[in-house]
DNA sequence: TCTGATATGTACGGTAACCAACATAAAGTA
DNA sequence: TACTTTATGTTGGTTACCGTACATATCAGA
């Protein structure tokens, strides 16, 4: 069998084995709150064709996307790091399966030499990935960054199309509603995507990454060079 | 003798014996780059009474700071999650010393389980600041953002003064320099700080405190739990 | 088929920060 | 002392995004 997620498939075969009794295959659905803000962490998730998005909230009404997770990477590293708190609100963006663990199983196995290399360079990347994302946010206008994260979700779910609304893209940029249509309706006067009612499809991929910011190549290349 | 950085006081103390023989007392100068993005890491830093912003250059023209360190923490992180090249550029914001360790050194005792948590717990922690900034810089003005700085960079260095210009502070809120003059000069008619020429004075720590995003108390919060 | 809920479109005034240019002031140097 | 460099102050026009409000379109259920 193929291990659907690229830390535990970097694995050598006997760490993963001894992991898998532990490890629990769920659905989690688009909207859903794997962790809140300050609350405990429970479980620890390694997507396999689900998408996680880390987001800061500043306060109740306000909040940012600050990072994306697919089956390259771990949901739950402040485990890894220590700590069972999650400064972060985790919210399932693609609806999709995950492998879960508890997180003081996960806990007890995680000093396993192999294991701990592939979390912590996986932490390094999330770590840039963030780093990007608080400079973009200074620097780059709605268009640019609805561009990149089009295609950022994009790499992760293998699709070009996906189910989601401009309020609900609102709080991952962090801007209104109504700059999220205006951005939106830019991009499909252009023809590179076009979306109806809580729908999007990406038409033109190299459009799209010419609209982008470069934010979008220079993560993407960090994470190719492995 | 006092050992002068949070994470090696933290060790045990044959832990940071083990080490000492590697460790190098080193002065470092406000402006001097540690770091460049994209380079290699041949040291790491543990400050001692130095200050260091670890910064996102987007473009040769435009950066951000995005994590300020100080002696509660390490500079070289990524060594330790097992990269020796660093996304961000790192540049000395307070003039003082740090302990030095050749990177090579550091990577072999870097698994030594007391130093790793310590290291992790740090991660954490800095991670957590940046991915605060990320959403700051996203909705926060520049004086709140300025006066949210100050403190930060007071709490590091410890004094009420010192020295930097509006120029300076521009590239590390990623602001027009004239954007810094109106915010500091707003902040001196509240009395809150006096400068002149490249001298910050910090007058009233509570009015600056109100001055602040919110994100200045956030931060600070997640340092003291430990 | 009607009704309410949800999603998107559009419009208006307000504002923080932008870009560019220039003015003044303080420090360093010949 | 005069001259240059560096730091700060100020101004005028521009823009992206904000807050608010309301209009239209699509879907889901009674």
């Amino acid at each position: 069998m193929r291990i659907p997620n690229r830390v535990l498939s970097s694995l050598p075969r006997k760490d993963y084995n001894a992991m898998s009794a532990r490890l629990e295959l769920v659905d989690v659905e688009f909207g859903q709150r794997l962790y809140e803000p300050g609350g405990r962490i429970r479980h620890v998730y390694f997507p396999v064709d689900s998408v996680v998005s880390l987001i800061t909230m500043i306060d109740p009404a306000r909040a940012a996307e600050v990072g994306l997770v697919g089956n390259e990477g771990m949901i739950g590293l402040p485990v890894a790091l220590g700590s069972s708190i999650s400064p972060l609100l985790a919210v399932v963006q693609g609806t999709g399966t995950a492998l879960r663990m508890d997180a003081s199983a996960f806990r007890k196995i995680s000093d396993k030499p192999a294991l701990q290399r592939e979390l912590f360079r996986f932490t390094h990347l999330l770590m840039s990935q963030v780093a990007q994302t608080a400079a973009c946010n200074r620097f780059h206008v709605v268009t640019e960054r609805l561009a990149r994260w089009l295609l950022m979700t994009r790499d992760r779910l293998k699709e070009n199309e996906f189910r989601l609304t401009h309020e609900f893209l609102s709080h991952m940029l962090g801007v209104r509603r109504v700059a999220v249509t205006q951005a939106a309706s830019a991009l499909q006067a252009k023809k590179f995507i076009s979306y109806k009612r809580g729908q999007i499809v990406i038409l033109d991929r190299k459009g799209l990454e010419h609209s982008a910011c470069n934010c979008y190549g220079t993560v993407k290349k960090m994470y190719a060079h492995r």
